[in-house]
DNA sequence: TAGTGGTCTAGACCACTTC
DNA sequence: AAGTGGTCTAGACCACTAA
């Protein structure tokens, strides 16, 4: 038999799927339960916190315990790339970074530290350096509002950015264009790149600093971006809240044996 | 000032990450820490559940608190979809489905029913059908060794398969050759596909069915699959433990004036 | 100031695992 | 049977929010 707080916490939950309790709406609250005879404050509190580890809910503390209304996913997809948001326009580069929202552009929407930094074991990996290597690392809180949403670090090698804006801070975000724009002026062109992703729970820090709920996860990116013949400069590190972010892509279905026919004719 | 069972998980956490306890190590028992004075009964087992939200250990009645040892990721690449794996050899196509282990296949690491379901809009979306169309659901639960490690139910139009092995769930995984075996040999070769992923926390009826931790997220992915002529032939959902997988996903990046250019003097 | 959720205690009892 | 984590109670008190 499934625990008290289990059967509540079942009870409930499917009161919010069946639309009961809409979302904004307030559940009762633990003293009325208790009241209720559903069990002491103790049992009635844990049933609340599990709903708030699935997502459910969000309990404040002098507010009461209200249903999470559910944000549509924001849609990745490789457009966001798109050579000409950073060569050939004004548009800064990091708007590629943030998701396209239709709002205007706010300055304060996203907060940049640029360091120079020991590259550690993924850092050497992604960027192809030694362990222990001096890399910059670049930073950025990106921010809906005054909601966190991702935090994304780029590494660079030295002999790539030394000397460009990247590595001066002042302007803000990496300066007009972004970061790309800057590699593309010191004559590295983006041409290919990998992402990774998976996911995972978040830190301690992590919850703080992008504010999740109780019981979100975060999925993090690993972005590598190689010029045309193939040389890395840029290895990009994003931690994104699970629940505001979903990742699109498209390819076609690989044929190793029509590829290696395809080389020997060459 | 933080709660007393937040200070103390994060001290025990420090100790895991500090290797004090070393992967499969047991923590001092819950009475011990009361005996020790670090609280009642309650407080210390709610710094034992934080630890184990946050993925570090696993508690099992009669056994103790142990450290979790972490298993590498798999990484699924888009060469698990190579056409040789299907159409050239006789090595069936689930294993596509399935990671690239280097163990020796086993039969019972794959259950399936297929049925004949109603549409819902998420499959009516994903199969371009309307709303309440009937539509073919091939469901696997996969295993790795006993574990499950996701579920994958691909979804077909009638027309497509009706006839074929597909519909016949007598001889196990879809038959020789699996699903897009089926669908090549049906006249349908598959060509391009799309998958769209985010994370999120289980619904109770996963944790139980892929036998998940408490705490650990699923991704779910959404791969649509297509012929040449752009025709949808599958369309399929996967639920995935997170800490079992990464996603790669490799691609030039995008010039939408190039590609402009290109169309104008086509 | 009143109202809300969050923490904590001390102890009883339950459920599962191992011997 | 012994040992482990899990549940539950009754009540005190704390921390934050809103009027």
């Amino acid at each position: 038999m499934a625990p008290k707080w289990r059967e509540l916490a079942d009870r409930v939950a499917e009161q919010i799927r069946n639309g009961d309790y809409a979302p904004g709406a307030q559940l009762p609250q633990i003293r009325e339960l208790v009241e209720a005879g559903e069990g002491s404050k103790a049992t009635v509190h844990q049933a609340y916190k599990a709903l708030e580890a699935e997502g459910l809910v969000t309990s404040t503390r002098g507010h009461g315990t209200i249903v999470r209304p559910r944000s549509a996913l924001k849609r990745l997809g490789i457009t966001r790339y798109d050579k000409v948001k950073w060569r050939d326009s004004d548009e800064v580069a990091f708007i590629a970074d943030r998701v396209a929202s239709g709002r205007a552009y706010d300055r304060n929407e996203q907060t940049q530290t640029v360091n120079r930094v020991a590259a550690d074991t993924m850092i050497a990996e992604g960027l192809g350096v030694p362990v222990g290597s001096p890399v910059y690392a670049r930073a950025r809180l990106v921010k809906e509002g005054t909601q966190p949403t991702h935090t994304l670090t780029s590494y660079y090698r030295p002999e790539h950015v030394e000397g460009t804006r990247i590595v001066d801070p002042t302007p803000g975000p990496a300066g007009r264009g972004g970061g790309y724009r800057v590699l593309y002026d010191a004559g590295y062109e983006i041409d290919h790149m990998k992402e990774a992703l998976f996911a995972r729970v978040p830190t301690a820090d992590e919850v703080k600093l992008l504010q999740l709920p109780t019981g979100e996860p975060v999925v993090e990116l690993h972005r590598t971006t190689y010029t045309a013949d193939g040389t890395v400069v840029e290895f990009a590190v994003g931690i994104h809240a699970a629940s505001r972010f979903a990742w699109e892509y498209e390819f076609e279905v690989p044929d190793s044996a029509r590829d290696k026919a395809k080389e020997g004719s060459a």
